[in-house]
This record gives structure tokens, sequence and C-alpha cells, in this order.
DNA sequence: CCAATACTTCGATTATTGTAGAACTATAGA
DNA sequence: TCTATAGTTCTACAATAATCGAAGTATTGG
């Protein structure tokens, strides 16, 4: 499978996307919710920011496809996206494990056992 | 293996570095002449970008522990530490199939055939 | 339709980042 | 030591991003 510049520049956007503390905390509460996802109101208690910075840190996880959004009468409820971060995953594996072998996988985790 | 503050800090530095299309491609260039690497002089024609534009791309990644340099003669060579990103991947591999299983394994690659 | 709740968008500010040309440092060879 | 080559660091600037309070939008219940 060949990654081309455009999967170049859209892998990086969603490195970008998680690459502040607070976004990379809310994947991760995501996740830990995962599939059910989570409320606003039950991530902000968790991260110390105001409820507008919040919303601006979860437009941009939504803009790069990392997470989704449902509404729930007057709440709105986030998952982590499973393909986006399958994609992610994948390309870093890919560059790392399987492409050139720089790494190999049972290092990062033993798999088959 | 819990996840320390200072973890998610610094996955998060991670993945910032690798949050632009010019240091993903650097970091692509270099796994695929893993472990050789390249002298700065072989990255630049591969990326459009000045020489002080990519040594400031270099130094970011080597801030953040994604490569390393060595000098030679007049040359400095640079390479992808394969240990840095071996604890980014294990870090995303366990925040999404480990910890929670968001994500099957076997969707990422097939390991055990 | 009004009030309350949940969250977003707007407006403004400050901080960080990406960029490149010019000047500088390091090394090797003559 | 002088020159050439390889890269870095300095300086400056424009663009992007993070932040928050205030105002706005969406939905529900009464």
């Amino acid at each position: 499978m060949k990654t081309t510049t455009e999967d170049i520049a859209r892998f990086a956007d969603m490195f970008a996307a998680m690459g502040t503390e607070s976004r990379l905390r809310i994947m991760q509460l995501l996740l830990s919710a995962h599939p059910e996802g989570l409320v606003v109101g039950e991530i902000q208690p968790e991260l110390d920011i105001s409820a507008s910075t919040l919303s601006h840190h979860l437009d941009k996880l939504k803009n790069e496809g990392l997470i989704e959004v449902s509404r729930e009468g007057t709440f709105l409820r986030y998952t982590a996206s499973t393909a986006a971060l399958k994609d992610l995953l994948g390309f870093l594996y890919a560059e790392c494990c399987t492409r050139n072998r720089a790494i190999k996988p049972k290092h990062i985790v033993e798999i088959c056992k």
C-alpha cells in the first residue's frame, strides 16, 4: 500500500491534533470510555481549561476525524473514531515495522500469546 | 503500566513533532534509510525547504528524541530513534488496543501469520 | 413561549511556530 | 593557514494556534 503526499499531510494533521497535552488527554478519556464516549460536561472536569477552549479542542479533533459527535437532547456526546485511529496506528506501524523493519512488532506488544 | 501526566506531555510533544508534513516526511525518509540514516544534504533535496528551515525541523525532532545525530567529517548523519518510536507506537497501541480494546490488534496488521 | 441547561461561536489577546536570508561554526584538504 | 564544503545559529517576520469571557444557539421541560 503506497502512501501519497495527501496521506502524509493528513497523518501529519492527525498527529498535530494529538500534539497537545489537553487534546491527547481528551483522546485518552474518550478511548477509556469507548464505545459510549462522553458528553462535554463529563470531559471538562478532567481538564483544567475553560468551556470555550475545550470546545475549540473538540472541534479540532473532530475536523481531523479523530472523534465523532452526536446530539442527545441538550448534550453533545463525543466518541473516539476507531476508523481514524486504526488508520493512524496502521500508518505508524507500517512505517516503523512493516515497510522497513526498524522496529520488531513483538517489541510493541506480545500479540500472539 | 501506568501513564503519568509527564508521559502524556512527552507523547503529546512527540506527536506535535511529527505533526507537520515536512517533519513527518523526514521521519519517513530516515526510517526508510534505517539503520544507516541520512546526512542533511541527502534529506534536503527531498523536501522543498531551505537549509535553515530543515535544520530547525531536525532540531525539533532531535529535541523530542525522535532522531539522533552523529558527525562524519563535515557531514552530520541523522538516524531515526527506534527507542523513541517504540515508546510512541507502544503508547498508541496500548491506548487503542490494550487498555480498552477500542481497536482489535489484527486490524492493524496480521502479525501472527 | 419562557426559562434553564449544555455547549458553541465570536472577538480579542498572547504565545508558539514555520519560514528564510545572512552570518557563523566545524571539519577536511591543499 | 587558507579555502571549500556542510550545516547550524541568528535575526526577523508572518502565520498559526491556544486561550478565555461574553454573547449566541440548540434543546428540553414547564
